[in-house]
DNA sequence: AACGCGCCCAACCGCACCTCG
DNA sequence: ACGAGGTGCGGTTGGGCGCGT
């Protein structure tokens, strides 16, 4: 099918924006309340550029909302779990920090983050140690070595608490500072995850549960398709996604459109992920405390 | 001062998805 | 159901800038 072609293909201006470009994109923006078809936009605004160009100055620069200035260090540990949950999907990312764009989270991981994880030894893509290629010394181990207490920690807190009443799970008791992931768990990220887990439940009634076996959520926890086993935020969140109550589901209702039960244990699940990593600590991921010896 | 190098980030490109007729 | 147009998204690029030599 024959696509329009772009800028270059027409002789419309490419590269950088002008502060005068900028003005009359903004002020055709806010009188027509709004930008309509980006296609038509440049024609109409009297801009020499592509509909795309506007939309991507638009959206990554000249937003009102989009906040300036370097990344919190609290954002930064946001980024890098949600990347563990979501892979490069930069724009359901952007969407749980306000005032970023995905731009703006992409260049952060390209250029920070994924560094970072590299030289701690962790593959930036599985967030995994990487310890055929690097090999962890003793030093090192340790900090993963706690990194895991604590996931397990929270794993055993997560049977206890499964076991208790769901009011632990009610909006009321949960902790203040996981607000933003209750955002998360409201959004495209809680959305995607709750359908993983129906993908799952469907798949788990055609082929039977080996006994103890968790229901794995790799492929939303790998969306990058890495083949490698199941890293350990993989197997963190396995933790999570295969509470009793999940499993339970699982075994008693395959149809996804009855869905109560199983919106009830997703709820759960996520109330277990929130109680967790954030408060938890993260330091080592602050500054460059593993270097890995390549 | 000049040069080389690496880093950063705005912008581009092409594909995928969505919507509508 | 199908095709075309519009938009969104993720990967990549390239130019500006700072820093070291």
């Amino acid at each position: 099918m024959g696509r329009t072609p772009c800028c270059d293909k027409r002789g419309l201006k490419k590269g950088p924006w002008t502060a005068e470009e900028d003005e009359i994109l903004v002020n055709f923006i806010k009188k027509n309340g709004g930008h309509g078809s980006w296609r038509s936009l440049p024609k109409l605004a009297g801009l020499h550029r592509c509909g795309k160009s506007c939309r991507l100055r638009w959206t990554n620069y000249l937003r009102p909302d989009i906040k300036r200035g370097p990344f919190t260090s609290e954002e930064e540990k946001l980024v890098i779990q949600l990347h563990a949950i979501l892979g490069n999907r930069w724009a359901a990312i952007a969407a749980q920090l306000p005032g970023r764009t995905d731009n703006e989270i992409k260049n952060l991981w390209n250029t920070h983050l994924k560094k970072r994880l590299v030289s701690m030894g962790l593959d930036p893509q599985t967030h995994e140690p990487v310890t055929s290629r690097c090999p962890i010394d003793k030093a090192n181990a340790s900090v993963f070595t706690r990194h895991m207490a604590q996931w397990e920690s929270a794993r055993l807190e997560a049977e206890a608490r499964l076991s208790r009443e769901s009011s632990l799970f009610s909006p009321s008791n949960a902790k203040a500072d996981s607000d933003y992931f209750l955002r998360i768990w409201n959004s495209e990220v809680g959305e995607s995850f709750r359908k993983i887990h129906k993908e799952d439940a469907k798949t788990a009634c055609c082929s039977p549960i080996s006994p103890g076996s968790a229901i794995t959520t790799e492929v939303a926890l790998n969306p990058v398709g890495s083949s490698t086993p199941a890293s350990n935020l993989n197997e963190e969140f396995e933790c999570r996604s295969s509470s009793k109550a999940y499993a339970e589901d699982v075994k008693n209702g395959c149809d996804s459109s009855s869905s109560n039960d199983l919106e009830d244990s997703s709820d759960t699940a996520l109330q277990l992920w929130l109680d967790f990593p954030i408060n938890n600590d993260m330091s080592f991921m602050e500054g460059n405390s593993y270097i890995c010896p390549l």
